[in-house]
DNA sequence: CAAATATTCAATTAACTTATTGAATATCTC
DNA sequence: GAGATATTCAATAAGTTAATTGAATATTTG
C-alpha cells in the first residue's frame, strides 16, 4: 500500500499549488483588484505600486495555477479572475485571517483610527433600506470599476469627483458608500467627508464583489 | 498619500501568512487529518508519512498562522483545528483545485481507475435516503474518528472488519459508505468490497467534516 | 519600415523554505 | 532519580522564490 502513500502525497502536492499562488502579499493585492474587473498590466503594477516585469512575474505564477486568464488584446494583455470560485477562495482566505489574525485588526485600526465609529452596513442590511428607498447609494470606485459592475441602483460617484458632485446629494436621506472590499479605504474617505459637511452617512462592509458573490442584484454599464 | 501604500502592503501580506500556511502538501495533508478530529504529533507523522520532527516543523507553521491549536496533555501534544473556519478555507482550496486543476483529475483516475462508476452520492441526496430508512450508513474510518463525531445514525465498520461484519448487512438496502473527504480511499474500497459480495452499495461524494460543516445532523460518542 | 509602447523572458542576487540530523527538554513509569 | 517516550529546537545543506536589470518580442502608429 505504498502506492496509496504515493497517491495522497502527487494529490496534496496539487492542491498546495492553489495554495502557493496564495501566498504572496502581490499575488493577493493583484486577486483583490481583479476582482473588480479585468485589467492591464501596467495598470495592475501601478495600482499595487509594483515594477511592470515583477507584476508579470506574479501574474505568470497566478495563471500556472490558473486562478487567472489573460486575453492578449492587440498589443495590451489583458487579466481577469479566470472564475467566481477565484475570488470565493480569496474571500475565504481574507475572512480566515480576520478572524484568526490579530494584526489585521490591529493594522486597520493604526491606520483608520475612526473605523469603529463607521457603523457599517452588512449587505442585507443595505437591500433592504435600498428597497425602502431609505438611502442613496454611492459607489465610490473609478468609474471603469462601476461600468464593469456595480450595485443595481447605486450611482457613480468617484472618491475624487464628490466635492462637485455633494450639492446634487439629499440631506435628507442617508448615504451609503461602498467600495472595492471590506479594506478598501475610499468608502471610509467619502462617508468622513460626507460627515463633515453635514450629511448622514455610512460605508458598507464588504464591497462590490462581495455583493455580487452572494447574488444579489446588479448591474452593468 | 504613500502612506496608504504602506497600509496597504502590510495588510496583503497579514494575508499572504494564510496562503504561506496553506501553500505545502505536508501542511494540508495535515489539516485534512485534523478535521476528523485531534491527534498527537506521533500519529500525525505516522499517519502522513513523514518524520516526527518535520511534522512537528510544519505543525508550527500551522500554528504561527492560528491554523491550528495544541494542547499538552501529558508527554502528549495534541494538535488540533482552531476552528471550523479553518477546514472550510481548507474546503474551498479543494474545491478550487478540483474545478481548475485538470491534473488533480487525472491522478485520481489513475489510481481510482473505477471512481467513475461509483455514482457518488452527495449529501443532501444521503440526508433524504436517511430519513426514508432508505439506506445503512457505514462509516470505515478509524474507530477513534466515529467516536469523535459521525453522521447521524450511521455505523462504525472501519475498513478492516468490514469482512466480517458483512455478514450483519441486509442485501435489501442500499449501503452507503463514507469517510475522510471526496479523496479519502477508505469508502471507495468498501464500495468495492460490498458490491464484490453482490451487495448494493454506492459511497458519499464528501466526508464527515463536509457534512458536519453544512450544518447536517450529527452524533458523537 | 522605423519608432514607440506593452509585455515577457533570462540571468543574477538575495532571501526564504524544507528535510535531516542530533541534541535538548519535559513528562511519565518504575 | 534512572530510563523510556514524546516533542521541540538548532544547525546544516539543498532547493525554491522574489525583485531587479536589461534584452527580446510583438503590436500599433506614423
Amino acid at each position: 500500500m505504498d502506492e496509496t502513500r504515493d497517491f495522497k502525497t502527487q494529490l496534496y502536492e496539487h492542491f498546495a499549488r492553489i495554495g502557493k499562488a496564495l501566498s504572496s502579499g502581490h499575488r493577493l493585492e493583484l486577486l483583490d483588484l481583479l476582482a473588480q474587473g479585468g485589467r492591464t498590466v501596467e495598470v495592475l503594477a501601478r495600482e499595487a505600486g509594483m515594477s511592470v516585469a515583477n507584476t508579470s512575474q506574479h501574474l505568470q505564477v497566478l495563471r500556472e495555477a490558473q486562478l487567472v486568464a489573460v486575453r492578449r488584446d492587440g498589443q495590451y494583455a489583458s487579466y481577469r479572475l479566470a472564475d467566481e470560485q477565484v475570488f470565493r477562495a480569496w474571500q475565504e482566505v481574507r475572512e480566515l485571517g480576520r478572524a484568526r489574525l490579530a494584526e489585521i485588526d490591529r493594522t486597520v485600526s493604526d491606520f483608520l483610527a475612526d473605523r469603529e465609529t463607521l457603523q457599517a452596513v452588512n449587505a442585507h442590511e443595505l437591500l433592504r433600506l435600498v428597497r425602502e428607498e431609505k438611502v442613496v447609494v454611492l459607489d465610490v470606485r473609478p468609474k471603469e470599476e462601476y461600468q464593469a459592475g456595480h450595485i443595481a441602483g447605486a450611482r457613480s460617484v468617484p472618491l475624487a469627483e464628490l466635492k462637485v458632485h455633494i450639492k446634487r446629494l439629499p440631506k435628507s436621506r442617508e448615504i451609503i458608500a461602498y467600495c472595492r472590499g471590506p479594506y478598501c479605504v475610499l468608502a471610509d474617505n467619502a462617508v468622513a467627508f460626507l460627515r463633515s459637511r453635514g450629511y448622514k452617512a455610512r460605508r458598507l462592509d464588504s464591497g462590490y464583489p462581495d455583493w455580487k458573490v452572494q447574488g444579489l442584484p446588479v448591474a452593468v454599464s
